[in-house]
DNA sequence: TATGAATGAGTCTTCATTCAT
DNA sequence: GATGAATGAAGACTCATTCAT
């Protein structure tokens, strides 16, 4: 006689149960942290969303922490997949048709990412864990540039950009992005534009600001 | 006939007692700022921070947000004025020279400011209360981004810079610091340069990124 | 499968835990509202009294007023429900001693009832959330009265009492038992009587002052 | 060179000073219960109103409860001065005209003093200390009670009322008047009436209840 | 004597975590 | 394994009282 399934998962197949419940808590947190702050979540309203009781979260994390890390992980790696599928490739388009679409994927990432970053910073211990756990997986931020720094390397390849370092000019189209993405998050920000400011910036840039 | 004085301004003078007072719990507040995120300080911290007992602090301040706030003000203000100090005059120098000390200001600024306001974000209450208390100081963000947009006019006018918008061009410089900025609070962040990297960024600027 | 049951309430049966609990803890406020004054209650008290831990009444309640004003109208219904049932019907007996038999009725009610009520004045809050969930049982203070009204009234028509306003006569009635009640909560109070003026009161009400 | 005078009580003359100003923290004391809950008042607000600081109270009560029971004799003096006062001698107008008075007067008397009744009911330690007190002064609730008693024997002296109990008809006419004050602390009092039952009540008393 | 800053016990409330069933 | 009741350590805030000046 095998112990009950819990209930929140009866009826999936194919995995071994333990490993099934862990995965429903990753999912509900994971939900949860699309719409409110990581420092707001309660053990209790992160068991109820799962469909569970208070205390069964101890049996499959060591602590609130542990279940928290494994959401933000899997969040993030959600965004960052949903960043990279649409990036245009090079000698497609134009040049600055595909930057402005690389700074817009870039945006709607920050834009999505910064609440839970922010919510993070009050939390160091938990923003250490989550640190400590990044390293083991493969989700660095390094997915964010690298596709950008490729890019332009390529189009420099292809004689559709000039010769400056990638990796300098990786960092100034992410900049303003990451600065358009804190107007949403902070009223009066720095930012007095918006995404539509997307096409000028790619623009000027490529221009540059000499006379 | 006066009170006993307070043990903690005990040797200031000049100021009536209630108000260094208040100074004095406000200096304290703005020195646990410095190192610790807002949302992890507690009344009995600032309490013991400031040489006081628990319940001081609301002889002199309607509540803790109210503290922080003026804590907060004060920081802010410090770090815009150390800020606009040490800004390059249009005309001198070279361009090059200037828009690289602004970088570096700019950066200062936002690697200082970046642990508070990030703090911020899960207080939506006290965001809020300091958002207020900022309209009624001269404190807006706009300190940070108009000193900037004015001397690029400047040198447009001046004939040693081209005829881009000023305001993107500010967007350009500013985004990479706050980018910057934030490596020094998110470890991993997707800024792998650190201030170093600030020159090689203004020369790709200006020359821009067109073959 | 089931949580450890709730000690308080362990070896009672029937009902579920979480109703069981929640029935628990208004009987130990209602128990000390028994004997002391709304206001002079803490949670932690009433904790100690239901003999569980500080913090489990919020697992039960919204704020410690909900919790008081359950056990307020659980007393209030059991005062009115012994207040009802010992009434006189009219036609028996005399009517003397059917008035009689009312004011003691109304002026142990009362005695009971003061010191709740009593403390309730220092609390606008909770008196207004008391009321509001007045309204929605059947627990008015008409209770109190009507009963005396529909008395009159009968005997009224059955010849036994003169053409009066049975409102008017129901003050004449009630307004002794409240002022007698009074003396048992203020010392030295206007009512230098006790219970036993009150046949006394109902002889004179019926023949009137008049010469 | 004799100690400076209290700031707020310089200028009176004519009592020594340690009086004075004992006095004119009970007057303040006092207009503050006109309009305030006993248990609502801080030490602090009580020397605000007075116009001194905070430590003074000490100097000439021996503590808070002290000063209230001062202030609260003083109230019920004016309040029961106010009540006699106005009240009617027997053998003028009508019997029936002087009853209302009477009644009207206790009625204004209840709804003056009940707020401060009670709010003294939710501190027992006070209330104790106010009955103490009361004994040794001439405040005696029988202010409230024996001109009526005396009024009513002097109306039987001189036929024009009939032969009850004056201390029993007493409690007929204080009775309703409490009641009817109640109405005004308590919302949904078993009082249904207003001070304008008063007539009926004195015109339902006089004739009896009897067919 | 007057001042008012300082004290600290006490109040309500929240919530991660444990553990008997 | 699952349950959810119990725990108790915080946290923000209040306020009567003390006492150095």
């Amino acid at each position: 006689m095998s112990p009950r399934r819990a209930k929140a998962v009866r009826g999936r197949v194919g995995d071994d149960p333990a490993t099934a419940l862990r995965e429903h808590h990753i999912d509900s947190a994971e939900r949860l942290l699309a719409e409110r702050q990581v420092s707001t979540l309660t053990t209790r309203e992160i068991a109820r969303a799962a469909g569970v009781s208070d205390g069964v979260l101890y049996n499959y994390f060591t602590d609130k922490h542990d279940l928290i890390v494994a959401a933000l992980l899997r969040r993030f790696s959600g965004l960052v997949r949903g960043f990279t599928d649409g990036l245009p490739a090079p000698g497609t388009s134009t040049v600055e048709a595909n930057l402005v679409a690389f700074v817009r994927a870039t945006h709607r990432l920050f834009t999505d990412a910064l609440p839970m970053v922010g919510g993070l910073m009050s939390e160091p211990a938990l923003l250490h864990r989550l640190m400590h756990a990044m390293h083991e997986h493969p989700y660095g931020p390094h997915l964010l540039r690298q596709p950008l720094v490729d890019y332009l390397a390529a189009e420099q390849r292809l004689g559709r950009l000039g010769p400056f370092d990638p990796g300098t000019a990786a960092s100034l189209l992410i900049g303003p992005s990451l600065m358009l993405g804190f107007a949403h998050v902070i009223p009066n920000s720095p930012a007095d534009h918006t995404a539509e400011a997307i096409p000028g910036i790619v623009r000027t840039l490529l221009r540059g600001l000499a006379p």
